[in-house]
DNA sequence: TTTAGCACTCTATTCCCAAGAGTGCCAGAA
DNA sequence: TTCTGGCACTCTTGGGAATAGAGTGCTAAA
């Protein structure tokens, strides 16, 4: 991205704080009167026609004055991440919400999308962990009668998680303690996204008294484990959108909710926006989804004993103010993480 | 409801299908024309004036036609429960939706609540089910390690809840065996909801030796089975309410989110909403939440094991097609609990 | 390089008017 | 008694026209 003159800067940067704030377009006499420089507006309309002819901003009209472009914010928020200050305000508050006392997954995921909601007043979005990058450790079988079985999957960290399974057959006591030793040594150590592939790789060189052990692990690793890979979330705080100006249009604003409707679409757009570690911004088209043209990411990824296991952010419009919204995702993930990791 | 002739049943049913279908208030000429009966505009509109006085219709203004009240609503749907058809083409989707394998609850839900958006095109609406009245046979501990228990707890017919549970001091092999078996036998045929008080009151008549017995099963039971009663549910379809006339004002649509956003709130609202068995209706302001003032619900209960265990229904606009709703939300309440069933 | 001045453009608001839809009421017909 | 045609009245809706206001681009001078 090209360099701009720190007065090109300056003036970029308070267009946009201003659009922030009010929604409306800025025009020359405004940032002449409320800009501490002594420069006439002349002066500055020729500065805003070179950002405009780079890009920058633009109008909506002739006659009306500049809003940010995707590329206005976008250099803005690389600046931004230079400096990366913290409003202190928010952090107590955040620290405070998550020391009560969460005692289950489900609580945790709806309540931190509550919490990124109300601090940031844009929608909150988190999505459930998954589990396929960690380590297995060992796992449990108890028969609930009638074929089905709850597995109880473990990591070396003490992570548990677990499944209600049909076997399609009823299995005695022998057969199940069996299966467990068997599921223990073949699968020790192995990432729990692996052990299908390994299981079938290993049948088929597996001796014929051994082939029924495999089959039966094999069902059961694909009816429980498997599906943590499915892309769940939660997501709150969607009427907060329709207090914003920009979306008092509502065929604009129904594209907006389809998009949002449509869990697997929007799962994987936020996916996508949240590769790599530490917060990660995504302006307008950015997010490449077209329903989200006039809407910006804040997304982090989130990690469970190092290993990356899902992401939270906030949805909102592109008018966002970025400088105080990105540390608060970024502590928010933080304090998540903890959390989970006090609770799985 | 006082009773009215037939020939104002039948102005008001038409008053309310034109209605539904075009959102437009309904004038004299139009139903003395698309009216079979050969009556002028004249008479209808002094049938109208009286169906006016009695509260069944009433008018936006002067000189706009008539659109139904809630009474009128009302008196429609009570004729409707009489009859009571099912549109065929709707059921067969239904049921072909139901068909797929679905493994695990949370897929049910949010599956069931998609389905009903998708068949009605109104919001869909399903509660998880609390198992309270349930009554308990059997407890399972299995150890986590450090403290952390997962405990399973099983119904006679089978149905099986799990939980993790930190027990905040380490428990060896030989208490856990204590612990199950005490709790296997204190228990037996108690209703979930009802653990919790009749271990307290047991506590302080118990012996010495077996107070800690007593604690720590109060402790396992309070965090775990008792956190059930959190009113969890899923909904889809939001983005459908834009679509809908009556919603292009974003000031009166942003108060109905903003009910849809307070769960709690909401949760209430429909809980209340459905009591007794069968599908029932609440329109307007019946719903009695003052945000949905425009909007009427069509739930209802879903039974497991014949023990009530939740709630299922739709929202939308007052203006909806009852006639055919009605039986989709009890043919989709069917198909759920089965499946329900089925999973648990 | 900056500034002041000026003509120009486009939006948003207001006001007015006419068209249209629907009603209520009354007097007369069935 | 019930129904109908006619008529005056009311109220919303939509389409200009006029106006005010905001903001720009350009040019010439400091």
């Amino acid at each position: 991205m090209e360099e701009l003159t720190p007065r090109k800067e300056r003036i970029l940067s308070f267009i946009i704080s201003s659009y922030v704030d009010s929604a409306l377009p800025v025009g020359s006499r405004t940032i002449a009167r409320r800009f501490g420089l002594g420069l006439s507006p002349a002066t500055i309309r020729n500065e805003m026609s070179d950002l405009e002819e780079m890009g920058f901003i633009s109008q909506p009209h002739t006659s009306a004055g500049r809003i940010p472009s995707d590329k206005g914010y976008r250099y803005y928020v690389n600046q931004l991440a230079s400096r990366g200050s913290a409003p202190t305000e928010a952090i107590k508050k955040i620290g405070e919400e998550f020391r009560d006392k969460i005692r289950s997954l489900d609580e945790l995921i709806e309540r931190t999308s509550r919490i990124l909601s109300s601090v940031t007043s844009e929608i909150g979005v988190v999505f459930y962990p998954h589990f396929g990058d960690l380590a297995f450790q060992h796992v449990e079988l108890v028969s609930l009668g009638a074929g089905r079985l709850l597995s109880i999957w473990q990591t070396p960290s003490g992570i548990a998680e677990n499944f209600i399974v049909d076997m399609g057959e009823p299995l005695g006591r022998e057969d199940l303690g069996r299966i467990t030793n068997f599921l223990n040594k073949e699968l020790a150590g192995i990432p729990f996204s692996e052990m299908g592939a390994l299981l079938e790789r290993k049948r088929k060189e597996a001796s014929d008294s051994l082939v029924r052990f495999y089959e039966l692990a094999l069902r059961l690793v694909r009816e429980s484990v498997e599906r943590t890979t499915s892309e769940r979330f939660c997501f709150d705080g969607s009427s907060l959108l329709l207090e914003k100006p920009e979306f008092r249009d509502i065929e604009k604003t129904r594209h907006l909710f389809q998009a949002l409707d449509d869990r697997k679409q929007f799962a994987s757009v936020f996916r996508a926006s949240s590769g790599g570690a530490g917060v990660r911004v995504f302006i307008g088209h950015e997010t490449n989804c077209g329903e989200l043209w006039d809407c910006s990411l804040i997304a982090s990824r989130y990690f469970l004993k190092e290993v990356p296991a899902g992401s939270l952010g906030i949805i909102g419009p592109r008018r966002m103010p970025y400088d105080r919204l990105i540390p608060i995702v970024d502590c928010v993930s933080r304090h998540f993480a903890d959390a989970l990791e006090r609770i799985l």
